[in-house]
DNA sequence: AGGTGCATGTAACAGGTTACATGATTAA
DNA sequence: TTAATCATGTAACCTGTTACATGCACCT
């Protein structure tokens, strides 16, 4: 029960938690297919947290035999409520909002190694784009309809990828007419 | 002279001091700057990280005194120069992209707490891209042009982050609409 | 005399990934 | 029987941030 001003991460298994996800199993398989375009997580940090928000009094795990199988099932206490839902509703102070591109970067340093440099890091950038956007619209083609929140953040999703793709291909565009009229 | 696979902040280090910032300080100052966006640094990487490429022989630090203040100046190998090559032309193998997003996170809970919840998330998410737009803008407003590289992932930014507060605004729309029927 | 900017650096810590170890259940 | 999926967990490692320590130069 201690107060130890949990991290992004504890707040992250908090909400999965509220969303239905009871299991550490289940907590990674949801953060994987609906939110790893803006969220990573990994074992190696929830199954810790887990116990740590359980030793907090935010969660309860429950150890269930469903068919043999043994897993530990966590819901969320009245204070864990409490603590997500304050978080959700605070006054917003400035989030946090980091990007770590290799692409960019690469794109950033291109023209050191010249025009034809920088023409190949476009396309690079705009196939891994490709590639991530063609993953969420998948996913949206998929199965039942998510919570409002996984659909507005998916929504987001495909919005900024669809962007850098379109970016990309109009880049293309001008570095191909800048070196076009020299044979 | 070792060969130790070097990693993705290595190569930006690399990066950054071919595109003229040759002491640790101006490399942070360049990052900061100009690549902040999509790549962070800190001097808690970058000092350690330069005398690893001395040790690995892909840059030479010469201490200057200019004017009485002493530095470290370093610059590119051949073998540094060469490095940086590969890297930027090597036939791409699938660049990473990690986002970690605060807002996301909260919208992506918010409908747990209800529709208010997730009106004011939205907002929120609008707010913070808001004033990363005005900092990418006000950079592009700004003093001399950079290298072609340097623009384009501005011009980049500018079109993400434009993306996004487009995408809020239209999401705040529906979500008015949706709850205006009821007084 | 004092503040800001230039300049270098480290140590402690926090955050996160990877690889490994284990084992039951289920469907082909 | 064998592969995939469900399920839990840890230890070593790598990465990155923060706070601190230091000091000169330059402007007011």
């Amino acid at each position: 029960m201690e107060r130890a001003e949990l991290g992004a991460t504890a707040r992250a298994i908090l909400g999965m938690v509220a969303l239905g996800a009871s299991t550490g199993y289940e907590i990674k398989q949801l953060a994987d297919k609906a939110a790893r375009h803006f969220w990573a997580a990994s074992y190696g940090q929830i199954y810790p947290e887990l116990r740590r928000l359980q030793a907090a009094g935010l969660v309860v795990g429950r150890v269930e035999r469903s068919g043999g199988r043994v897993r530990k099932v966590y819901s969320l206490t009245e204070a864990g409520e409490q603590t997500l839902r304050d978080w959700l509703c605070e006054p917003d102070r400035l989030q946090a909002f980091e990007v770590r591109s290799e692409g960019m970067l690469k794109l950033f340093f291109s023209s050191w190694a010249g025009g034809r440099a920088t023409t190949q890091q476009v396309q690079a950038l705009r196939r891994t784009h490709e590639q991530i956007l063609g993953q969420l619209l998948r996913l949206r083609e998929g199965n039942g309809p998510p919570t409002v929140g996984q659909g507005l953040t998916l929504e987001l999703g495909i919005a900024i990828h669809t962007r850098i793709v379109e970016w990309c291909r109009t880049a293309e565009a001008q570095l191909a007419e800048q070196s076009d009229p020299l044979p």
